[in-house]
DNA sequence: GGCATTATATAAGTATTTTTCAAAGATGGC
DNA sequence: GCCATCTTTGAAAAATACTTATATAATGCC
């Protein structure tokens, strides 16, 4: 699903492997990409304190080719942007900084998802949703307004949705599902326990869960179909919570896959909804 | 606020004006730009019916040094990618597609955003909403879980927040602010009428009313802030709505510049709202 | 048409990268 | 614990790629 690897992540994953010398270089390159990208193999064995033929065999280890060509790789891994600044945010940053740092982190952790989430599960959830007799959205704290956001696009596709976010409710209208419904929980951690309680009473009652949450949580136990979204490192309270964005993207994805499902017949739904809020509004001003 | 020039763009804008054979090489890179940057400066030349020395010329006078350099900035333009593929969902895509068309849509939203949103008027909202004594959010439609999220937000940093989502609650409430107040108005078009009188109504009250909106459209008139997000043209009914993306991500901007003004004392504060919802939770599984 | 200017290429030179190869170091078997 | 073997590393040489200098051709201007 990827463009091209993140070579960045790659010497991360490989730092471990590789030997003395090569680890020096992998550091150095690490420390420092940007200048590493515009510097021959000379300036960089003598950065990393290695021969260049070190370099050189990093680099065939690592991409199967050349320096030059590895550099070419960096570039791009380097302007797609794996955290190569820190993006956390400071208690001294100024706010055109944190700004900053909060859009790239967003953009940074929609990036990942994209790579982590197995396309084939997607299309089963697809299908699963656009057949469905019933869809039902359940999340709790932060995840109460992506469920709401989520029936708000469904209810635009004319398709018989809810929302809850209330536990008690959630578990009641789980008990009250039939096969051919679906289930949607949403968790960030995928260890909140009533909502993998609430799971696990759809299940029984038959409907098709489809969790989307953190992969090897225990609320995967208790999900037909699982979308993976991995749960970052909080190491910090600055940290933003842009995970919301990556499953609203996500929801959005779905939803979007279910309207081609549905065909054109609801493009001309659509056309009335968008009709049916236009005496609403002023109208559009010329420029 | 652009991270580095994109190449490609700058090679056609000066298309015009290159000499017969730089123009050739120009034109090379252009057909085939992934080749180019596996290329030798030979091969290139070849490729292009001109000697090694004119590619050199041409690189020199685009970046100002060699040919390496040329590949490397060629790579990085080539990765954060003018939009090469259409990210406009067709009917027949396959749901794998529409994924990867969704998220990188996102993506491109949230740079378009960043680009157009001024560092100053950020300052400006967060100065404003840190010495509110009360923040409110409103939305309507897709942006009422906008506005519950926001509040969501806020309300972890212990602020004094509320959101409506709806039109009557906005009114009076709005009506009911004093000076000192913050009202956030959150909206995609910028033309809904209710929400633009509840707008005109805070600001008569007296609150600061910061609207995150269309820029230029007639809510903006009624704003002491305008955060502006631009209407991106819905000429497709199938373009997903990743405008509220954006919001949420600006949102989170404003309530990570506003925990930084309230400095460090508030950690604690949200060290204790974690540790609050621990014991709801199953422990994290060591792997 | 001849001169000046610019554009391009050939060839020479320089820098960079890659390969080779041998030495040093690590590893494992006995 | 020592030797054989394999791995890792760097020095030097070879190959490649890039740049500069210079010459020649093309173009435009008077």
């Amino acid at each position: 699903m990827n463009k091209h690897e993140d070579i960045i992540r790659k010497i991360q994953e490989r730092l471990s492997t590789l030997s003395k010398s090569e680890r020096k270089v992998a550091e150095a390159i690490l420390a420092d990409p940007k200048t590493t990208i515009h510097s021959s193999i000379a300036k960089l064995a003598a950065r990393a304190q290695v021969s260049e033929p070190t370099v050189n065999r990093f680099c065939r280890s690592l991409i199967g080719s050349g320096f030059p060509d590895f550099k070419v790789s960096l570039a791009q891994s380097l302007a797609t942007g794996t955290p190569y600044v820190n993006l956390n945010v400071e208690p001294d940053d100024a706010p055109g900084a944190v700004t900053t740092k909060i859009f790239e982190a967003a953009k940074n952790n929609l990036t990942r998802a994209q790579e982590i989430l197995p396309e084939h599960l997607i299309s089963r959830a697809v299908d699963v949703l656009a057949q469905a007799r019933r869809i039902e959205f359940y999340g709790l704290g932060a995840s109460g307004p992506v469920a709401q956001d989520a029936h708000h696009k469904f209810f635009r596709l004319n398709m018989p949705v809810v929302a809850y976010i209330d536990i008690l409710v959630q578990r009641m209208a789980a008990a009250g599902t039939h096969p051919g419904d679906a289930v949607v929980v949403i968790s960030y951690t995928g260890r909140t326990l009533p909502l993998i309680e609430t799971a696990r009473v759809a299940r029984e009652a038959g409907a098709s869960v489809i969790g989307i949450t953190n992969p090897g949580s225990p609320l995967t136990e208790h999900c037909s179909i699982v979308l993976p979204i991995e749960e970052t490192e909080d190491t910090d309270i600055y940290t933003p919570m842009s995970s919301r964005i990556v499953y609203l993207t996500l929801i959005d994805a779905l939803a979007t896959g279910v309207l081609l499902k549905r065909g054109p017949e609801f493009n001309a739904h659509l056309k009335k909804l968008k009709q049916s809020v236009q005496d609403t509004r002023l109208p559009k001003i010329e420029k």
